[in-house]
DNA sequence: ACCTGTCTGATTGTCGACAGTAGGATCGCG
DNA sequence: CGCGATCCTACTGTCGACAATCAGACAGGT
């Protein structure tokens, strides 16, 4: 038991992880535009593998609700509709709430995540257009190091998921506006840092706001 | 496009699925109790399929949470410690709380199957004990359709998986108090029939003191 | 022109085979 | 007797093969 070091745990990745991880990479970035169906074969060629690493793969996809699978015709990347944005929102407002609330209620959380997030925010929008990219990007971590502050596996497994729902349609649609968002995050970093309530509501002002953008600057 | 008559689409159930039905319903009922190793050529014979059908179907149940993969190694049922419990409860109530809310804002919603719901739960309650099995699983019904009504399939799926979770440690650890259940579950209701903002906070209690029984009344 | 049955190429569902790994049993040595 | 190396068995990881199924094209009848 004399424990010389400290390791961290050798990241063991199987075939399968791997191809998973590419694959929602290229669904997320939009590589694969929704819609589109993914052959097992042809991604096992691609990615140099065989079909069964693909096939559990895509079945993760599916029960993250990135990818759509019906029987004997195939998997597909999902396609969004204006309903499943609001959705999403809706349902990013139930954990990312508690997992504020939870915060609140531990005495001591190290925020400095969030505050790295935010940084990388704040440049990103510094930098002017063109790296909304780095903005969504910088965005989602923010919001998944909140939940992940609030030490629970389940919500933070939840979270996981939708951020990659979100990711997928932020990155398709940037009706940002820049400062009005790094202002949103200040805010409620600044209520979390000094342990006030408010941040709840600031929180669900800011979710609201995005959802109402997402839907309506869907046009512009 | 002329519609004649209404059908609802044939439910085509892969072997995969009917699988992970089959695994899922021995889990949570115990008869694969905690720490079971899964092994895939075992249960593929039990279950006369091949091991693909399977695995793909243990690796659904690994990212429900219900069953625990090491590689190399195999999948195991997922043993719950106290803080699981705690987590689990923790974000039913994100889950649940925000589906009330949800209810609450709709203008009409149909609260029939929780009101069959409530009727089972009160039916298994006046047998007294011994049936808490048919009470457990009312209770999780109750829960189950309170959020189905709320329209949000996210929010729906995050609840069915933590119902999956529910279900595992009520069906092993049953320290019920009948009637008080009974109770919380009438007030819930009719609070949401009379759309009470009320329903919210008897929700939270409900839930948190679940949550404390659950976790005292181990050694009991 | 429309509907219907058939054929066909492609894709998925399912399976067993082969290779690699983990953990325990066995054996040898100090 | 204790400890380490080695072997051995069982299991999983990965793969390609075969069967089942689907969507679309095509032909024939009404």
């Amino acid at each position: 038991m004399s424990e010389v070091g400290t390791f961290e745990a050798v990241e063991r990745v199987s075939t399968t992880e791997q191809v998973m991880r590419a694959l929602r990479r290229a669904i997320v970035s939009g590589e694969l535009p929704q819609g589109a169906q993914l052959r097992e074969v042809q991604l096992a060629q691609q990615l140099g593998t065989g079909r069964s690493a693909v096939r559990e793969a895509v079945r993760q996809l599916v029960q993250e609700g990135l990818v759509h699978h019906e029987v004997h015709r195939g998997a597909f990347v999902r396609m969004f509709t204006p309903d499943d944005i609001v959705d999403v929102y809706r349902a990013r407002e139930a954990v990312e709430l508690a997992a504020v609330e939870l915060v609140l209620a531990a005495e001591s959380v190290d925020l400095a995540p969030l505050r790295a997030a935010l940084d990388r925010l704040r440049e990103a929008a510094a930098c002017g257009s063109g790296t909304w990219r780095d903005m969504a990007e910088a965005d989602i971590a923010f919001h998944e190091a909140l939940v992940l502050r609030a030490g629970s596996p389940r919500l933070a497994r939840m979270a996981a998921t939708l951020a990659a729902e979100s990711r997928m349609h932020l990155l398709a649609y940037p009706p940002y506006s820049p400062q009005r968002n790094v202002e949103d995050h200040e805010r409620i970093l600044l209520a979390l840092e000094q342990g006030s309530a408010e941040a709840v509501e600031l929180l669900r002002e800011h979710l609201r706001y995005s959802a109402r953008l997402a839907t309506e600057g869907r046009q512009a």
